[in-house]
DNA sequence: TATTAAAATTTACGCGCGTAAAAAACAATA
DNA sequence: TATTGTTTTTTACGCGCGTAAATTTTAATA
């Protein structure tokens, strides 16, 4: 390598023996330029490390390739795993991901969406906090911005929401449930942060009613995303308390069975499918733990693949059309049934 | 509000009646302008919701306000943590925090401190993925901006690297263990991702040496950072051979030690403090899900909060200095033994 | 009121690049 | 070789803001 002291796209035109505008073209896309002429500028590329100014670049390009990833709580492993797939998929589409947590807080996901205004992003993957989000905000900034919501879905937010079919994945672990033993209680919190735990409050009650099972529910107390924390506690009471009518419980999702697991544990009682086990816990989600728990915890996963893949290919779709996707459509993806040892 | 067609600070200068230089001080600097002067501005801001472009902001500036913070793998909760904690004190002190995460590969390490790189931070916050890690590109990195290492320790990298004592940690666990029972058993990788494994082993062997016992060290094999699922299959080896001399385990990090709580428990080996008990199993770090094992998991906790703050004082105080902080300055945080249900 | 220091304004330039239009060079046809 | 379509070059402007220098206004002091 020569000596590298090119500073902008003007030296780097003049060192490479191509005009700067095709220059320019050459960077926003290789292929735009004829063939001769790219593999002179990458001969040129190798023998000195010239990177165009990002700024520069997106001062003038009404397309930023900036894409916009917030989540409402990335502390939580099922965010992060969701986050890093979808990270690793807009940047093998040529985008550069911008990701943000809202950390459980409503006004720092306002925060976070305007500083996404401030980088113009070309789209945007969002996964709102749910019940507390400023739902006028996000309304605004999904009309400014093409949007693609996923995992929560906020009635009327965004354009189209890709998400879990909690309908089907509840039915199924009722139907397993019950299938290998019986019918469950079903244990959320009262006050949920996420708007799934509707829906699956929603499908618990309806599958139970079409299945001739008396439906019971146990809503614990509790705010916030410290949802093991909130199911511990909730669970010490249930059992203590002689709440459960049946042994055998559903939780909302996997972060309250884990402590609800580690509740059981704690007070004695033996969890798991066998004939010997005082309880069966399943959870919801496939949380990346979830392997880990003690006993393994039986649950429904999200396809997470499919989840991340298609909300990518929406927004990149939504991107080059230019529009915002202003029809509302809404792509579920099935659960898939995880058997493991604890129900 | 009034119509907020406002589009460059040349309009918000009009608008509000104070020349351009001046709005652009403010948005620099509020305090830098005459408190009447500021109070009409404020006041304009109220009217039009004016935002001064970032492109055009940082790409006039030497100094940016963009701080990058990179961290090995975001998907382990004990990153995800100490990165929440680290973003707010980033924003705290009115600078934009840039999180990438390596996602456990030296590749995207080097291409992330390239995007960095690209949008010229003020400094960065590096925890470096340890051995893996292209030494050179980091080298290269930190000559080129102020950047302070936390976390993992690549001697020479960086100027300044604030850290968990390693030593202090793992003797005050080897003492409690001790004195409560035996001394431990130490459980690692022998190829571990991170480099505190490095300084655990070394603490390990010195300290058990000093107190007069016998060292025992079980290797388990297993690459990247599945460390749970490592864990698990190294415990079921080492429980089923019998390769445990004593029944105390200390393991390398917490995350080895959920696996191994898993193993155990699914080879019905009682673990816990107690009497009753087969096994003994400790930790090290204090993960975010160390309080929800079953048993939960006694371990030794970093002090997040005197990391990240320290972490964060540092850059900015380097970032003022405008230094490179050559002099390689190393500052370790004692360790807490959390005493739990599991040894 | 005169003096002085501090703050704001005016004017002007530059950052590094996108992009448009016209002219020139090139490549592929007939 | 002439013709035609494609690619590149030349030229020129603009994006939105930072910032420097000289000037004017304002506030604080004597």
């Amino acid at each position: 390598m020569s000596n590298s002291k090119i500073r902008n796209m003007e030296e780097f035109a003049a060192f490479s023996g191509i005009s700067r505008p095709t220059v320019s073209r050459f960077f926003h896309d290789p292929e735009s330029v004829r063939q001769s002429t790219r593999e002179k500028l990458e001969q040129a590329l190798k023998q000195c490390d010239y990177r165009p100014n990002i700024f520069a670049i997106n001062q003038n390009r009404k397309l930023t390739k900036n894409l916009g990833i917030v989540v409402p709580y990335l502390a939580d492993p099922f965010f992060a795993e969701i986050a890093r797939r979808i990270e690793t998929l807009v940047i093998a589409a040529g985008f550069r991901p911008i990701l943000l947590s809202s950390h459980g807080d409503a006004a720092l996901e306002v925060e976070n969406l305007n500083s996404l205004r401030a980088i113009k992003p070309a789209g945007v993957l969002l996964a709102p906090l749910g019940r507390t989000s400023d739902r006028s905000a996000l309304d605004k900034f999904c009309a400014d911005f093409p949007t693609v919501s996923f995992d929560a879905n906020i009635e009327g937010v965004g354009g189209t929401f890709i998400g879990h079919n909690n309908d089907q994945a509840t039915s199924v672990m009722i139907e397993y449930l019950t299938r290998t033993g019986e019918p469950p209680v079903f244990f959320e919190m009262r006050n949920p942060p996420n708007p799934n735990a509707g829906k699956r409050h929603k499908a618990y009650m309806e599958t139970m009613q079409q299945l001739g099972h008396e439906q019971q529910i146990i809503q614990v107390e509790g705010e916030g995303w410290e949802l093991e924390e909130i199911g511990y506690l909730g669970a010490i009471q249930a059992i203590k308390g002689n709440e459960l009518s049946r042994s055998t419980v559903f939780c909302s999702n996997d972060r309250l069975a884990i402590g609800f697991l580690t509740a059981a544990f704690e007070l004695g009682a033996r969890v798991g499918i066998g004939s010997d086990c005082d309880l069966r816990v399943a959870g919801h989600d496939n949380h990346p733990f979830s392997r880990f728990t003690c006993p393994t915890l039986t649950t429904i996963s999200h396809n997470y693949s499919a989840i991340a893949k298609h909300s990518v290919d929406t927004i990149m779709s939504l991107i080059e059309s230019g529009e915002r996707g202003s029809e509302r459509n809404t792509e579920l993806f099935n659960g898939e049934l995880i058997m493991r040892a604890s129900a």
